[in-house]
DNA sequence: TGAAGTCAGAGGTCAGACCACTAAGTTACG
DNA sequence: CGTAACTTAGTGGTCTGACCTCTGACTTCA
């Protein structure tokens, strides 16, 4: 029945990847930002560095760690990035996945903002002003973007729901490449009038209202795309 | 700036995955379940075995292969497996994750049934009533489950959107040991009715009606929610 | 002072050995 | 005759130790 807790530890690299991922907790926790090196790693483990590798492998694809040839293994924290893989291998191609992408945001990212109208705290709510200032305010297509990719990931924050955060900032990530275009085509006006309703809405607590604004404002990218340019982009 | 294709294939492990790739798409049109082993993979692609081990470990994680140890290299299609292990990452205690998993599926599948209704083509929706008489007719308690669970899979494919499914596919998954519990303690017939309504809404092709009703179900299904009795079942 | 060269140490790949597990075929017993 | 126990071939799992390649920092020299 319970196939979970005791059954499995016959497997060394599953034992190796609990010990790493709780060393990583630590580490997180105090700033460090490298794990030792993997030789280092093995014998502290007690096992061969074969195993090691194997673990370090599967916590990279976790989006745990980040592997760099000749440097280290860093620690971060990309969670999503699972997420980001299997929808790239689910829809290899670009213009699909960002139609299909498009529509289950608008599935998903106006239940967020009604969340974040009810639940966002005032810590919270100030992030979502600075942010939106820094989009006003920003003087380039890069900039901007990122500046309208983290207003989002606040508001999916503010939703005090985890899953929806790291679906949302999958979904995100995975958008980037085409809110490049369109900020470069049609300018981030309209974006800016969007976010400042969804902020309003939040700010006075209107989940309605903040659903509305965020179904428009993802309606509106989604009949900005340029997908013809996208499909010159690239294949993957 | 644009880091894809061209520049990567300096690294060994990820043209054997993308070749392997290949190879399993090739295979799961053809039907054929099983790779060759680790030793003859080397040989054919002229690497080590190091680096087919290291490939097909990554495939495994992303839920393209299923490895089985003094058994062999298995295809499979479970996409949505690297979700899963975030989820379980990202919230470990189970009783917190179960509840996050039912506020998201609030959020997500009220949108994916009003997508089914609009899309769904005749074959669908038979196959959708198929799995509701399944569900009614169900001897006990684990075939109900597996009916309950076919249903919701069932409309995130009639959705049209994979990545609805994708993320549908894995809520559910998660979400089965709490079903479990939910239907020996208050049995199926709830379910049955809820189910009743939204294949209905589906087959009049009423996407109001539909959203509504797997809403009514989903809220349904948190309320029934035996959380005390969850904290007890396991630590992961 | 700055650019080129050098070097230590990190991860990446290799080869070959042996261990652990599974399934299937074989044998021997009831 | 059927079934249970044993044997075995082949699979993935782990180990060892060697060598390659890359990165960053140090050293050297114009």
């Amino acid at each position: 029945m319970n196939a979970s807790a005791l059954s499995r530890p016959h497997s060394l690299v599953q034992q190796v990847c609990e010990q790493l991922a709780a060393l990583i907790r630590g580490s997180q926790r105090e700033g460090k930002g490298w794990l030792p090196g993997e030789r280092s790693l093995a014998e502290q483990f007690g096992v061969s560095r074969t195993v090691v590798r194997e673990a370090t492998k599967r916590l990279e694809q976790q989006g745990l760690l980040e592997i760099q040839h000749g440097n280290g293994i860093k620690i971060v924290d990309r969670l999503h990035r699972p997420l980001n893989e299997a929808l790239t291998l689910l829809i290899p191609d670009m213009a699909e996945r960002l139609a299909q992408l498009n529509e289950a945001r608008l599935a998903i990212e106006p239940q967020a903002a009604a969340l974040a109208a009810r639940n966002a705290n005032r810590e919270q709510i100030r992030q979502l002003r600075r942010i939106h200032a820094q989009l006003c305010e920003s003087p380039d297509s890069r900039s901007a973007i990122e500046a309208d990719t983290a207003f989002h990931h606040a508001i999916a924050d503010a939703s005090g729901n985890r899953i929806h955060r790291l679906i949302l900032d999958s979904l995100a990530e995975l958008g980037t490449s085409s809110r490049l275009l369109t900020i470069g085509r049609i300018g981030k006006q309209p974006a800016i009038e969007h976010h400042q309703a969804i902020l309003e809405a939040i700010e006075n607590g209107d989940a309605q209202a903040a659903e509305r604004a965020m179904r428009h404002h993802i309606e509106a990218a989604g009949r900005d795309m340029d997908l013809p340019a996208l499909k010159e982009l690239s294949p993957l």
